[in-house]
Order: C-alpha cells, then structure tokens, then sequence
DNA sequence: GCCAACGTTGGC
DNA sequence: GCCAACGTTGGC
C-alpha cells in the first residue's frame, strides 16, 4: 500500500463535502498537470491519501481518505461546457485520468502547511518546497506515521 | 530545440 | 489582492 497527498480548495471541494457524499466516494477529476497525472496513475486501490486544503485561511491536512478505484478517463475533458475541457485530448486516446477516493477520516486538527514546514522531518516533502505547485504527491511511510503523529500534539509553529 | 510570453497555482 | 514560482504554448 502507498500513500499520498492530494490538494484542493475547499471553496470548491472540501473533506466535509467528501465526509457527506450520499454515494460515499467521489471521482477526482480537473487534475490537468502531467506529473500529478503520473502519480495518479500509480494508485491502488486501498491506497491512503491525505486531504488537504489549499488557497484557504489555514491551508493544512485536514483528513484521510481512501483510494477505491484506479485511474480511468476524466470525463470533464471531453465536455466543451466544463472549465476542465481540454479540446486537445481525444477520447480514443484520452489525455487526464482521475480516480475515485472515499472518506475515512478527518484529523482531529487541521495540520497547517505552517507546522509542516517547520519540521525538518518533512522536508523533502514536494508540498512543503518553495513554489511548489503540486497538486497530487507521494508521502513516504516515513512521513505519514510523523504527520499522523504531529496529530495527537499541540500545535506548533 | 530554444525561450519569451502567458496563464495558473497558491501562500501570504 | 498581490505576486513569485512554475508549467505550457507557440513563434522562430
């Protein structure tokens, strides 16, 4: 099993309204970035992905959630209507995947990108890196048992 | 194949 | 709202 990080703006997507989905696991598309796209590629089922929110007050982890279906076409990129079309990808040879994840959890507090940075165990993390733009992210074991344990804290920095 | 221009991301 | 950093596009 491998684990990951995966950003959105809550404004648009949050881990509540992942947390309230009726069918319980929504399909995470609008990802338009070829390396996001590669490491998409390369999720397993049952794989583990932390949630967490960008372009907000207090971007931070902000839960857990899991991988149930591996990378298949990104319907958006076909639909002229949608603010995801790609008129370049064809559909005989799609150009984006998506994958669909369903909630596990949510942390007991937000893990701010703040604290994360503060601490020289992640910081080979891609997130934590100046300038970073990377929506989609391995997390070495390593780095998911710190931040899991960083949960059970105080907060920090 | 180079690289300037452009659009986007996302922290602050 | 600002703007640095980055990826992509397209002219040459």
């Amino acid at each position: 099993m491998n684990y990951w990080l995966m950003k959105s703006e809550p404004n648009e997507y949050s881990i509540d309204d992942l947390a309230t989905e009726a069918k319980g696991y929504e399909h995470w598309d609008g990802v338009r970035n070829y390396q996001a796209r590669n490491f998409m590629r390369q999720m397993k089922v049952g794989d583990k992905v932390f949630f967490y929110h960008s372009n907000t007050k207090v971007p931070g982890i902000v839960g857990i959630a899991e991988v149930v279906r591996e990378a298949y076409p990104d319907h958006t990129q076909f639909d002229p209507e949608n603010s995801y079309y790609d008129p370049k990808s064809k559909p005989e040879n799609p150009r984006w995947d998506m994958v669909d994840i369903k909630f596990a959890r949510k942390l007991d507090r937000i893990i701010p990108l703040t604290e994360l940075k503060s601490r020289p165990e992640l910081m080979d993390m891609p997130l934590v890196r100046k300038g970073n733009r990377l929506s989609v992210m391995p997390v070495t074991p390593e780095q998911w048992d710190f931040i899991l344990s960083l949960e059970k804290q105080e907060p920090q920095a």
